[in-house]
DNA sequence: TTGTAGGCGTTATCAG
DNA sequence: CTGATAACGCCTACAA
């Protein structure tokens, strides 16, 4: 493993003072053409590699920040990532990806960890509970932004979609493709705030379901709003399953996230029901199930981009200027219309 | 934003020397806990935090390694990267996830970049082409681990899957439920090699497809090894169709992976043919893909875990220790038996 | 164009 | 038990 090479063991083998090392290695332009050169050989053959720290200690930062994401869900999050760091890295800033467990303190514990971190600022995304997270940020005394809609209060400014918005469209086009026995499904929130927060972006959903039904003159039936069990690899929708044999006006379904209709279309297949000639199914989101089920999901697009890029826009603003407000940021969603809710001919 | 609170200013704040306020955050015995207390309220007042830069510059590193992974693929490589963080941190070591898209010079660009990252140790995974990427971290000097198994030719200890005896069992699989017309379902490698790579493990997945029949004393019909676009969201698999219409003796299909087996069931369902009552599917990953589709699919879950431990532990092993042997480290597949392939009764 | 010297914030070593 | 002081590796005035 060797000795670290440093400036100045570069410097004594090039026979030059340090300081003109440091001006060859870095694109000063007070260095003549061939002493560059020739210092940078020697730094190659040498095996010279800068000292981040030294620089950072330096220069008075590390110019990088983090994105905490949640590792138990699957990976909606990375589209939002991947913006993060095309933005940051416009800005010359490294983006750190930390994966969150569920945990213990969870995400608090983990924003208290990140003080041995070179970083200097955090994206939060999805955060069950702002006000612990705030002050685990306070804690360690940086700046965070929040890629969250479950929270009913608000500690950081908070980008989400615009759920009710979305939710409206949806609904509205399961209406104009003539169905009117709509079904709200929602997760049953077993695992407590901890998990789903105030589940905020649930009760948007539903609201734009009531409105929209409200508005074209329709009754809410709330039979028609059930509560299933949150589990993808499930082999059925039991829930959804008493009702239909209860009630056989039914003709259309909204999930409340896409996630959702993987069992519910499981359990329609397993009735022969078709989808969508019997009933339609729509979600929201679109995530990667939209596309894996059969048949693929109508859909609300969350704008994941726009909302990974703003957040690390917001997050460079706290760093270098004045903090952005403790605000809401929403951002529309678009309606993805697939099979699942094609008008029967 | 003010100036920066530093050791010598809680020194100066608390009336001792900065040994003993560096004693006191730190937890040296050498303190009296009356002063260790009194020196913590006043660092807590005035808002210190101890300098990473500085204190990594003293004391020679930053203990943290970092993950590349693919940001242009589904999220299978969540659970490697959680298990890195499980046993990084079990270590006392940090982990920085890198998404890294698949530009230019991908990878080995990717790669360069860490040169300013604080960071001491590299994890790949996918890696298409292991010795530009070697060659990146040369450059820059610090030890790599790949987790990949698209190269034929390797230049990092290459953690991978079983991939040949867990194909055999699936193959062998299909055989046990009655199977024997099986089809062998392989991606087109459109994008070229900076994306597959040598694609080793589809090559070791197919070789194993061959012997098993070949050992079952079955034929190896070449027309039933079809290529196909590798597009999950794509509606159908032209190729599949073309295969069932002149050949209506397939009783099962082997996909090199999960995510193919998304378009053929829905090439499957087109044709109104029952799975797994006319044909029987199998996969390769246990990927999401695998519980999402109607129905679920039987298929070989590689050990994500145990890949992601490996790795994080024999990189840890070159930091401090002597580098592990390039060569590859493979882990045994587990045969997942779902609804897609269970016996016609 | 090049060299010298000081300091970024910590921690470790050595005296007291 | 506590305090002064010297590194850690780099960058940048300032001087030559």
């Amino acid at each position: 493993m060797g000795q670290r090479v440093t400036l100045s063991d570069v410097a004594q083998a090039a026979g030059v003072g340090m300081a003109t090392v440091s001006r060859a290695m870095g694109d000063h332009p007070d260095v003549s053409a061939a002493t560059r050169d020739r210092i940078r050989k020697v730094a190659q053959d040498l095996g010279y590699r800068p000292s981040v720290a030294a620089r950072a200690l330096r220069s008075g930062g590390f110019r990088a920040i983090s994105v905490m994401v949640p590792d138990n869900q699957w990976g909606w999050w990375e589209p939002v990532a991947h913006a993060c760091v095309e933005a940051a890295s416009a800005a010359g800033y490294q983006v750190l990806v930390h994966p969150v467990g569920g945990g213990k303190g969870g995400l608090a514990e983990a924003i208290a960890g990140l003080s041995g971190v070179p970083t200097e600022g955090v994206i939060v995304i999805s955060v069950p509970d702002q006000k612990s997270v705030r002050e685990a940020c306070d804690a360690i005394g940086i700046p965070g932004v929040a890629i969250d809609d479950s929270s009913a209060e608000i500690y950081f400014p908070s980008i989400s979609a615009a759920n009710y918005a979305g939710a409206r469209e949806v609904v509205e086009h399961l209406l104009a493709t003539g169905r009117s026995r709509i079904v709200f499904v929602r997760p049953q929130l077993s695992g407590g705030p901890s998990v789903w927060g105030d589940a905020f972006y649930l009760r948007e959903r539903e609201r734009a379901y009531r409105d929209v039904l409200a508005a074209a003159g329709l009754p809410v039936d709330e039979s028609l709003i059930i509560d299933t069990a949150f589990d993808e690899t499930a082999p059925g929708c039991p829930e959804l399953g008493e009702l239909l044999d209860r009630d056989d006006t039914i003709d259309a379904i909204f999930c409340a996230f896409d996630q959702l209709a993987a069992t519910v279309l499981r359990e329609l297949a397993a009735r022969d029901l078709r989808v969508p000639g019997d009933i339609a199914v729509a979600g929201f989101d679109d995530e990667r199930t939209a596309v894996l089920v059969t048949p693929q999901l109508t859909t609300a697009r969350q704008p994941y981009n726009d909302m990974g890029r703003t957040a690390a826009e917001l997050l460079l603003r706290s760093l270098t200027d004045t903090p952005p407000p403790v605000q809401r940021y929403e951002y529309p969603t678009q309606l993805i219309v697939r099979a699942s809710t094609q008008p029967t001919p």
